[in-house]
DNA sequence: GCTATTCAGGACATTGTTTGTCCTGTTTAA
DNA sequence: TTAAACAGGACAAACAATGTCCTGAATAGC
């Protein structure tokens, strides 16, 4: 039980946008290069995080991906959602057995109640607090920029 | 991201045996068949189980399955642990990039403090209270044999 | 308006994992 | 000794995730 590269992929290339992208529309391509991932998987997973509200598209010459809100407004949770949907931890999908308890199954109210802690986490971790987060040491596999915002963002 | 179907399997399996198994060495031929799933199968879904030590096997005539605890103290967690073994919810696995991050990783820390919150709620779970939360409404997919203890842990 | 650029979206190929089956070997009660 | 039952490996099938490619639509600049 992992979460797929999809979401490793989709968190890389915003924590780029928020640490190198401000104002301007940024290319796919640049961003899949930075983060050396596919450019044209990347740009499949980018067509989910505009869907989902995170990221906003600016088609033509000039155009790209930019944060739609501020790097504090995004959270893991919404990074999550965005791609996998918000599907329950736990449900009797492949049971052939008839089930009428649904709801009131005490095994998938003990994972929906895991599934909600686990949100709450994931809601209270930001693209802004990774950001800053993220030392100079350990800021390799961003392949940040030279006049990259970085500096700015960095507490240690 | 949702759990997998060999985890329902030995959920089932095990809240039958919790309810239906005590005291004598249970056939995994009936087990499948209580709980309709293919019986090939789930005798692989139980040797793991017995391997995370959660069921004792008997080999041989008379032989079969019985859990190797009271179900009080078998928890969905250990269940889950059982059959995923116990991986990290996020890992840099598929990159490309180097990331000498590693455990200062900001986006690891949260995914495993994400994961610990999951464990504690799973590991509140245990086949006791599984069993004593299926009214007879909803134990219908336990297909519960006649005389089972159903009546004297049920609840409602 | 024309053109180059860039995202949108669908179709498809590839790969990997999960699910499911089967066969042979080992253990055990009677 | 025999029949019953789990152990474990090899394999097949089904499915999901990953990755590629192509056509279409929007847009900025000329």
């Amino acid at each position: 039980m992992q979460f797929s590269t999809s979401i490793e992929y989709a968190i890389h290339g915003l924590v780029y946008l928020a640490v190198n992208g401000a104002g301007t529309a940024t290319l796919v391509g640049d961003i899949a290069e930075a983060i050396r991932v596919p450019d044209s998987y990347l740009r499949k997973v980018f067509q989910l995080l505009v869907r989902a509200g995170l990221v906003s598209s600016q088609r033509g010459a000039k155009g790209g991906f930019m944060l739609a809100r501020v790097p504090a407004q995004i959270s893991l949770k919404d990074v999550v959602e965005a791609i996998d949907g918000s599907l329950p931890l736990y449900s009797c999908l492949k049971a052939r057995r008839k089930c009428d308890a649904l709801d009131l199954c005490p095994v998938s109210s003990a994972f929906e109640e895991a599934r909600q802690k686990m949100a709450e986490v994931l809601d209270a971790t930001t693209l802004e607090s990774l950001a800053k987060g993220i030392s100079k040491r350990s800021a390799s596999w961003l392949m940040v920029n030279e006049g990259s915002n970085l500096e700015v963002l960095e507490t240690q």
